[in-house]
DNA sequence: AATATAATAGACATTACTGTTTATACATTA
DNA sequence: TAATGTATAAACAGTAATGTCTATTATATT
């Protein structure tokens, strides 16, 4: 009854996906350099060893998680920018749902893969990739609301910048603080404040769920 | 006569600040992680014992580190936001001074601290502290230009979290592009365009030197 | 219920580091 | 130039990790 129509969790199939999101918490907390393979199993209460059967190595499994961001984040991002909107504070609003909403943009996991990326020629190599990819959907978004070339460009630096230091600062602050100032970033970003229903709009968005 | 008046650099004493400088270039290179004494020895081709003589231990040099960097960075940073200044616009371009000159402010201990923070308990308190401390620094230069007080907060933020979004992406472009899109990037902080006289002014502290 | 396969645990070898001890070499100055 | 204090190197002990091998246990299929 209790188990009824959920998903058939086989007994020992998927234990990647186990060892996968112990990795993935260790990293968003505590970097790399802290996800071992003896700290995983003690995490999950499992022997050291067992982990050797899902994968080859320690670097297997540092390639999958960077796998798995690349999949999430940067796609999301993109998404956003590239959503429907008439004015550029709609659309810039509609890119701040990545900045509130963790299930659309993993900000802590960006953070990790970034500091990360300075001791990994190779990862560093994706992450500019990646970086001039989102900076370019943000530049493509400006430039549909008639920005100079000069504007187009700064203006996506800084949104993009900005994040990326919320980020790197670890500011904890609760989720209705952040929605509050969000008008006056718009009006920073774009030169305009949004208007009434475009800011209704954006909260019914994000009006229900816990902070943090 | 070729040391002549130079400061006595006496045979073996004073090697403290050889671990120490070593260190430091270890830890923006590629974080706290790899500064160990192992490694440190043979950067310096000395035997890695020797270091005990010097430190106590690993920690001693570790803390003698973040010593270093609370002394140099934020001083600098708040004695640039009192600079004198007759517009908003100059006052920014004072403090983007830090973001250009690697002796007044060293961008890439900033991030390799901000990196470290976040293992370590004690230094996250000095940091959010010290962050507190910095945007106060910005927000009292806004505020003396008449700036509304949502505003004061907003645009000091936003020019704080924007340089370290900067820094924590690594971005390698050559000085000569940075200081192009300066005047741009004082526009979206201040909503100013500065002055002919300012920028000369600001480009006059930044044209001789090399890039990087 | 028997068998094949998936998964775990324990013991072992190896590596990279930290920190201590001891013997030796070097620089300074009396 | 001899004595003192400064500095280094080599050898040792200890710890925390990685990865391999082997025996055992749990689960799924027949």
């Amino acid at each position: 009854m209790q188990n009824g129509n959920l998903i058939k969790k086989s007994g020992w199939r998927g234990s990647e996906e186990l060892w996968l999101d112990a990795a993935h918490k260790m990293l968003i907390e505590s970097g790399v350099e802290s996800v071992k393979v003896m700290s995983l199993a003690a995490a999950l209460k499992l022997s050291r060893t067992s982990f050797y059967w899902h994968f080859d190595d320690r670097n297997t499994l540092l390639d999958a998680l960077i796998e798995r961001w690349k999949a999430h984040n940067t796609g999301n991002l993109i998404a956003q920018t590239e959503l429907y909107a008439e004015t550029i504070s709609e659309a810039v609003l509609n890119l701040f749902d990545c900045w509130i909403d963790p299930q659309l943009f993993d900000a802590r996991m960006d953070f990790a893969i970034r500091n990360w990326a300075h001791h990994s020629a190779k990862l560093k190599q994706i992450l500019e990739l990646t970086d001039e990819e989102r900076i370019d959907a943000i530049r493509a978004m400006f430039a549909r609301f008639g920005f100079s070339v000069e504007q187009v460009d700064v203006r996506a630096r800084t949104v993009y910048y900005t994040q990326v230091g919320y980020i790197s600062m670890m500011v904890d602050e609760p989720k209705s603080e952040r929605l509050k100032r969000m008008p006056a970033y718009v009006e920073n970003f774009t030169g305009l404040y949004p208007t009434e229903s475009e800011l209704a709009r954006f909260m019914s968005r994000h009006r229900e769920g816990q902070d943090d």
